[in-house]
DNA sequence: CTAGGGTTAG
């Protein structure tokens, strides 16, 4: 009986890998003798390959709680020592949930862990502050580097070019790299990515193309798709939609370039821009012909051209259908492009119902969903609506967008709105969402006394931050 | 998933 229910250590990774959810993944990890609770225990004997891919699941699915949990219990374990690069990834889950505390927090552990950490860890620390858009962090970071313990390598460098180009400084990130480049390390294919992206979303074309020669030229690095890509939308947006085109062409003949969904859903987006949406179902098809599958972006480009150009809502829909049938998720971006798209027609009311069939639907609004529906039913003039979603999204710690904001406001000010204008100005204050000088204005005769108390105090606070 | 591209909003 005994055999039939024990599960090896070995054996737990393997059903580990396999459970895509994470609960119960978690589940699996913390009770993996599956019967008899009665037999106690030798401890089980976890792998580090356990804590690996349970630590790796949860981080995915954002349960942070119960990620610290195993890895503090990791912690006790003396049969091994951990890898950085799960502390990399921790440290990436954090970025990418835009938590920098904890991803701080995580790269100060690490010692504790009985790991050395090396510059990988600080690379992925300095990713992840640039992910929370902490860019004075990264600067920080950068800064009090002591270059005996962390050698700066690469990816560091390519990592602070990307927070430069986000910062909008061109001028900083050639900087870089030529601060790189002195020190004798060799910008990768990675460094060049960021550099022609940034030069083509500020539409230096030329420059891009040429940078593009260089590399190989120059610098020995061939471009890759991810380079192409970069190009292709640089073109599309600055409307050479045929000249995309055919440097697509160009790149199917390129032995070892592969082409990708992402490429494939730059011109799709760009085609329904164009009111080409015709030719759409070519691109499809190619991308049939070459095995390539729609990812979830790419629908969500034809669900943006459905929505934004073709104000085709059935259409949109039909797309979240088709993408069930192929076993896409939708996700918050989806629904978001909709819940735009409506607004933008002023059909809020759709819009709002779509909002609240998300959690149904298995996916959860984000700031995103109620910045939009909130300026959406501003613009329309909907203010008590408004103030209804306003309570709610701050409920869950969303602060409105400082536009929609001063439409609200300049809204309640309209025909007698007194009884709603206060509390909305409470919620407003909450989460700090307007600035001093709309607190200014608005504090006419539309709010009675405890609630101007309440609103000067929050303003005071406004003030010191 | 230590670094680069593609879809929404601002």
């Amino acid at each position: 009986m005994e055999k039939a229910t024990k599960i090896s250590p070995f054996r737990l990774s393997s059903l580990l890998r396999l459970e895509k959810n994470a609960r119960l993944a978690l589940k699996l990890f913390r009770n993996p003798r599956a019967t008899a609770p009665a037999t106690p225990p030798k401890p089980f004997r976890y792998s580090a390959r356990s804590y690996d891919l349970i630590i790796c699941k949860l981080g995915r699915a954002r349960m942070f709680a119960e990620m610290e949990e195993v890895l503090h219990q990791m912690s006790l374990e003396t049969r091994f020592t951990t890898k950085e690069a799960l502390f990399c990834h921790v440290i990436s889950f954090y970025g990418r949930a835009r938590m920098p505390g904890p991803a701080l927090h995580a790269f100060d552990r690490i010692p504790s862990f009985r790991c050395r950490r090396t510059i990988r860890s600080f690379n992925s620390l300095l990713h992840a502050m640039l992910n929370c858009g902490e860019l004075e962090r990264v600067q920080s970071l950068w800064r009090d580097l002591d270059e005996r313990e962390f050698v700066p390598d690469a990816c560091t460098y390519n990592v602070l070019i990307h927070a430069a180009t986000s910062s909008g400084s061109l001028g900083e990130a050639w900087d870089l790299f030529d601060e790189m480049r002195r020190k004798g390390i060799r910008p990768s294919v990675a460094t060049f990515g960021t550099l022609v992206s940034a030069l083509c979303a500020n539409s230096k074309l030329d420059e891009a193309f040429t940078l593009k020669k260089e590399m190989l030229k120059l610098h020995g690095v061939k471009p890759n798709v991810y380079i192409y890509t970069s190009l292709i939308k640089g073109l599309c947006n600055t409307n050479k939609l045929d000249l995309a085109l055919k440097l697509k062409e160009k790149i199917l003949l390129e032995k070892d370039i592969k082409l990708d969904s992402a490429m494939y859903s730059t011109l799709i987006r760009a085609l329904f821009r164009d009111g080409r949406k015709g030719e759409v179902v070519r691109i499809l098809e190619e991308m049939k012909e070459k095995g390539i599958k729609p990812d979830t972006v790419t629908y969500n480009a034809m669900i943006a051209g459905f929505c934004e150009d073709e104000k085709d809502f059935d259409a949109a829909f039909e797309v979240l259908n088709e993408m069930a049938r192929n076993g896409r998720k939708p996700d918050v971006v989806s629904y978001n492009t909709i819940i735009a798209g409506f607004c933008k027609e002023r059909r809020w009311r759709h819009a709002s119902e779509l909002l609240e069939d998300m959690p149904r639907r298995e996916c959860r609004p984000d700031v995103v969903s109620y910045r939009t529906l909130f300026e959406g039913m501003c613009d329309a003039g909907a203010f008590e609506e408004a103030g209804l979603l306003l309570d709610e999204m701050v409920f869950k710690g969303y602060a409105p967008g400082a536009v929609s904001v001063r439409k609200f406001v300049e809204g309640l000010g309209g025909e007698g709105a007194g009884d709603r204008a206060g509390p909305a100005l409470c919620s407003l204050a909450k989460v700090k969402a307007a600035g001093v000088e709309v607190w200014e204005k608005a504090v006419g005769d539309s709010v009675n006394e405890s609630e101007l108390l309440e609103v000067v105090k929050f303003m005071d606070r406004l003030r010191m931050d």
